[in-house]
DNA sequence: AAGCCATGCAACCGCGGCAGC
DNA sequence: GGCTGCCGCGGTTGCATGGCT
């Protein structure tokens, strides 16, 4: 079965584009605006199909891609993003401006997957690989319940906010000429704007503030699945209760769940003292991501013993991530509060 | 210098979701 | 409500490049 290819008719060209090419698309969108991709390439006279030119375009030609290295601030983002949201890189991609979901997905495929197995993490689950995590008391596990069922609110949240920005970039795709340039570098996109590489880092406080620092806390995604079976708990009646009124939250008819879209402001309180607690964390964890860094070339044996010393006694990876987190917070007072 | 291999990235492919009819 | 076509996403492939032997 399956859908027939959209361009299997002869004489459309595949492979690589040659800069004629390039300047053949760019040109007619930039004076026409895509409209319908289909229709396109006969249009702005190129033997392409419409698949290949929308791909042309949102990987390579857009105004606003940034190209070259991630940095690495880009790489926790999307390390943290990934354990919220698993391989959703176009969700991922709305909260990286100017990165492409494809160059994001290469990215974790090639560098940041290899260097978490370096570390001895599952690039699946982030947890660590031989995980003998202690079952732990009532309460932790409990706090790991309420936890999870944060982070599979928050990851609803993030994924409905990207299909906002994908709703709000067709609207827009009409008008894509007037204002090609501004629109792109500038990222008007009001979801986009409001979405910072640092949110995800409110989801991070909030697991350390929820008890996941005394020990043995999961990866978000690893309980996710468990999440569902959580009953209305303290941590919840708290999210609902403090996200605001009703109309901060959206229904979300793919995940026919009820969300809240104002982002952290709602969902979690946030400070300007957040942004200062999230440089130090930064620093911290660069240092972190940078240690494994410089062993990326080097024996395995020597990277893995500053792994071992980034992750002593067994602690896991999300243990590391927030004691960095308190480390990084001089005061409590300004996380969010439940 | 040549061959081999690993890596990175651009591009393709197939599928699912959604909207229009 | 079913069908059809289009779009976008995620997985995969294949080529180019650089490093090593």
């Amino acid at each position: 079965m399956g859908r027939a290819p959209c361009c299997d008719k002869a004489g459309l060209k595949k492979g690589p584009w040659t800069p004629e090419e390039d300047q053949k698309l760019l040109a007619f969108i930039e004076e026409h605006g895509h409209g319908s991709w289909r229709a396109l390439p006969v249009k702005a006279g190129l033997q392409r199909c419409g698949k290949s030119c929308r791909l042309r375009w949102t990987n390579y030609l857009r105004p606003d891609i940034k190209r070259g290295k991630f940095s690495l601030q880009e790489e926790q983002t999307i390390i943290q993003l990934h354990a919220l949201l698993g391989n959703g890189w176009s969700a991922i991609a709305t909260h990286l401006p100017k990165r492409t979901d494809n160059e994001i997905k290469n990215y974790w495929n090639t560098h940041l997957k290899k260097r978490l197995a370096k570390m001895g993490i599952d690039p699946v689950t982030h947890k660590p690989k031989n995980d003998a995590l202690p079952s732990g008391d009532g309460n932790c596990n409990k706090s790991a319940a309420n936890l999870s069922h944060m982070a599979q609110w928050e990851s609803a949240r993030l994924e409905a906010e990207a299909r906002l920005v994908r709703q709000s970039k067709l609207r827009s795709a009409s008008s894509i000429q007037a204002q090609t340039n501004q629109e792109f570098t500038s990222t008007s996109n009001p979801a986009q704007r409001q979405v910072g590489p640092t949110r995800c880092l409110d989801v991070l406080k909030a697991w350390s503030n929820n008890g996941a620092a005394a020990g043995g806390m999961e990866s978000p995604t690893s309980t996710l699945s468990s999440a569902a079976n959580v009953g209305s708990s303290n941590f919840t009646d708290h999210l609902v209760n403090n996200s605001g009124n009703s109309s901060d939250l959206t229904r979300d008819e793919n995940n026919k769940s009820t969300i809240p879209l104002t982002s952290s402001s709602s969902f979690l309180s946030s400070s300007s003292s957040l942004h200062d607690e999230n440089a130090s964390f930064m620093e911290k964890f660069t240092d972190l991501l940078l240690s494994v860094e410089q062993n990326h070339h080097g024996e395995d044996e020597s990277g893995r013993a500053v792994i071992d010393g980034c992750f002593e006694d067994g602690k896991n990876y999300w243990d590391s991530i927030l004691h960095l987190v308190n480390d990084s917070s001089p005061s409590d007072h300004h996380s969010p509060e439940f």
